[in-house]
DNA sequence: TTTTCTTATCGTAATATTGCAATATTAAAT
DNA sequence: ATTTAATATTGCAATATTACGATAAGAAAA
């Protein structure tokens, strides 16, 4: 097939899967981290940032906004994207809650 | 092309992506769930527990060691799988540390 | 040893992702 | 109005993912 069951699983599992996915890619991953090197949402020149083509940033970009993890506002004739602070902190709370669970179990085996 | 130009970042970029990717699809999310729900290693009946076909979850799993997430011993007929606590530390920091930047961002505009 | 039970692998079809050239769009600057 | 400068969209080729039926592999139980 190639696409998800995603109407078999919660919401919630879905929310987060959706936002791993969006995060999943290098290039992606690296966006992010040149949002926060610059301290700002002003970031017209993502493009010479990166090792890809404009087509291929701009493509990457609107992933990460389909998935809510940056938000953008037309500007002139540049984008003002950012990192939607809840989305990190949600993703933080739910490997943190993940990583507690099991530091936590009672029978280790592996 | 449908593959990434994982040369062109960074050890780390590459990392995250790899970990985040494993977890975006949501029957990897239900299986992570599950495995904190047991609150054990033992889990023989993973497959009883998704909507999906017993080679569809296998593959699910296999994706996921292969990203380092889980961990699997053979034990006799059946499988013992279990959560990487480094792995789920490792995310919960990355994402906290991208969430505390954003937050003591000194120019907001979104 | 044959059956049974469980997980892994193979093969394959349907769909998704990645990347970029070409082109479109949009608004500021001239 | 035309040029310029920036991002978005389209179209397409190459590859990856998802899902599952069929089958294999392995060990315990009969």
């Amino acid at each position: 097939m190639g696409a998800s069951k995603t109407d078999h699983f919660t919401d919630k599992q879905n929310e987060i899967a959706i936002l791993a996915k969006a995060l999943g890619h290098p290039a992606r991953i690296a966006i992010i981290e040149y949002l926060l090197k610059v301290d700002t949402c002003i970031c017209g020149d993502i493009v010479n940032e990166l090792p890809l083509a404009q087509p291929t940033v701009s493509q990457h970009l609107k992933e990460l906004k389909n998935a809510g993890i940056i938000k953008g506002d037309i500007e002139g004739n540049t984008i003002c994207y950012c990192i939607d602070e809840n989305v990190m902190h949600k993703l933080q709370n739910y490997f943190g809650n993940v990583h507690t669970k099991i530091k936590n179990r009672k029978k280790n085996c592996c």
